[in-house]
DNA sequence: CCATAATCTGAACACTATTCAGATTCCGAC
DNA sequence: GTCGGAATCTGAATAGTGTTCAGATTATGG
């Protein structure tokens, strides 16, 4: 009994008094407002008006327009460590090449993302969305990603034991820090790549 | 002719109608609220009771609200440089240990700072400043006394002149992004200080 | 000392988040 | 099927926001 319910009409002006699935609709209008107008500046009644609804049915699904924002970023974060696994299946193969290859490509695809959409970039790390987890945990899937890549560049050997006990921390953090500066406007796009090769240097030790 | 404008008494509630140093008072309680409230939930209003002056005055001295915060932003880096300046001037010497302590210190003041006050953290680097100057120039005096440190490293043969070369961005992103992550939750504060044994650990090649 | 400029106020406007009583629609039990 | 309760959404209202502007107040140079 569950037709698609945007078929039906009825006697408000819209197809159907209930939106179906008004919770994913907000979070991803919001994703669109938030991308133009960045975090700081969306508007509840703009998202709202946006599905064609009223600004009170949001209350239904979030407490206040933090918590809308806050599951923007849960899904920006799916989004992104979507992109970090496309990206390492196009670099498969167990060769201390490939290896190196997907280290860098990890890097760089987070920097993308960073850097196509400082808003959203600016709403996963600027403060917008609360965690509630708690311990070492991270945003898990992509952590797990970084993980697997540095435990292939141990096993190529191409980073030393004493230098792979740091490598999560290292790689995430200056990968994260260069994208903010960057995005922010302190550091030019292009050191980037200039990033990744002392990063590459430091880690593994030589020049390519 | 220009006496200390708060004793004087005049018609109005206050002590004198004109302020004396408004601008400077608006951005000194600008900081004071955005350390409480946040950037994003910083009110303009606020900013004007709490100095004692109505809204409309903080149009004279800022085109808008975001000017204000942008000018809040400046006076913050100014702030953190002379941190940084306060940590380096207390370990002196030409010597390869004392060279290596300014380094860590240089980072654990910037981490410290971010720490301490995540809010203004967040304005600084969260997109609410904007950084009108154009090409490398960084925020010039941190920049300066980064370049400083690890020349000094450079010199004491700490590192090599292969990884000098990468040593400002590599630096600058690791703990920029270290102090972002942990200040919103996806790491532990006491990582930092592994950051700076990786660190170490990268740049100079040998565990102390 | 006065005219002019600088500074600040008060009221207004459009917009915002949030609340809540009530209208509308869905759904399961009979 | 249909009836009643639950879920969903609306409309109006409240309090607070950034911003504008005419005019009141104060400082200052000639």
């Amino acid at each position: 009994m569950s037709l698609p319910k945007v078929l039906r009409v009825s006697k408000s002006g819209r197809e159907s008094y209930h939106h179906g699935d008004l919770e994913a609709a907000l979070v991803d209008a919001a994703i669109e407002l938030v991308r133009k107008t960045g975090p700081g500046h969306l508007s509840l009644r703009a998202v709202a008006e946006q599905v064609g609804v009223s600004p009170s049915a949001v209350y239904h699904y979030f407490p206040d327009k933090d918590a809308l924002v806050s599951h923007v970023g849960d899904k920006l974060f799916v989004d992104l460590a979507d992109m970090q696994r496309e990206a390492l299946a196009k670099i498969p193969g167990k060769s201390a090449r490939a290896a190196r290859l997907r280290y860098r490509e990890l890097g760089r695809t987070y920097f993308r993302w960073a850097y196509k959409e400082p808003n959203l970039f600016r709403l996963m790390f600027g403060g917008f969305c609360k965690i509630e987890k708690e311990g070492l945990h991270i945003e898990d899937e992509a952590f797990q990603m970084l993980t697997q890549c540095l435990d292939d560049l141990l096993a190529t050997g191409l980073i030393s034991p004493e230098m792979r006990q740091y490598g999560e921390l290292i790689s995430w953090s200056s990968v994260q820090g260069a994208s903010n500066l960057i995005v922010e406007g302190h550091l030019p796009p292009d050191v980037f790549e200039s990033l990744l090769d002392g990063l590459e240097l430091a880690m593994i030790g030589r020049k390519k």
